[in-house]
DNA sequence: GGTCACTGGTACCCAAAGGGAACTACGATG
DNA sequence: CATCGTAGTTCCCTTTGGGTACCAGTGACC
């Protein structure tokens, strides 16, 4: 198992090894949100946009186009009238989805047990 | 669950919401891979310098200190004679190194089904 | 026919982070 | 006195991230 390319087993903590860009790929506030926009489906650039509060287009098409080039989102353009651009996660996507909506989870559940006032926005803050 | 100090359900795609700092946080590489650099047990600051390949004593730093800040791993400091720092994981860092070790051997499993091209550097190569 | 909006971007620019090499401080050791 | 080992820090440069503005193509609207 996993003995292949680089002729010895992979490890993200050698440098050489190709899992580190893979891991750097994935670990990503970017790609981690991304691929997870994906999940239930294929979306439109605006809409994945829209669920990403906050990222800027250029962002994006970036985030989008790497995990393109990876082979973990297809995008497909239908050329109608006002443009129309989806993406889709391939298989290889959708299995990278797990440990990524695990980790996501994690944060969500966990979020409160983090040392409060470095983390709370004051802007964002409680309901009082 | 998760409703309590920014008043609504927490949310990774929320830009406001500190979940997203956390996030920010978790999904990097350099904190996946020294979080699980500590997951055996404490370390000095030059084991995990030599575990994680590459690193720059300066990224390491940093990377160690963001993790402290938000209560992720603990610095200890031994004033002994040539100076012993050792960092260790808090009760919540443990946790958090459960989804990353996730996402860690996900992509060691998995980087094979990977478009390899692109991927496998022509420095870092195939034993021919 | 000129203008508007809608979609999916790109171009330009700046700030922040990444990354390498050299240097520091400390005392022990030779 | 010079050197070593530890745990960084400092400087500098390159790369990346990120924001704003703008563009192209088309249909609808006035």
């Amino acid at each position: 198992m996993a003995t292949t390319s680089c002729g010895k087993p992979h490890d993200v903590y050698a440098a050489a090894c190709p899992c580190r860009d893979m891991l750097d790929l994935l670990a990503n506030k970017w790609s981690a949100l991304a691929l997870g926009a994906l999940e239930d489906g294929p979306r439109r650039f605006g809409a994945i946009r829209a669920k990403l509060e906050g990222v800027s287009p250029k962002v994006l098409t970036a985030t989008l186009r790497r995990l393109e080039e990876h082979g973990l989102v297809d995008r497909t353009v239908y050329p109608a009238v006002p443009l129309h651009v989806e993406y889709s996660l391939t298989p290889l996507g959708q299995d990278a989805c797990e440990p990524l909506a695990l980790l996501r989870r994690w944060v969500v559940d966990n979020i409160d047990r983090f040392p409060g006032p470095v983390l709370s926005d004051p802007t964002a803050n409680v309901g009082v």
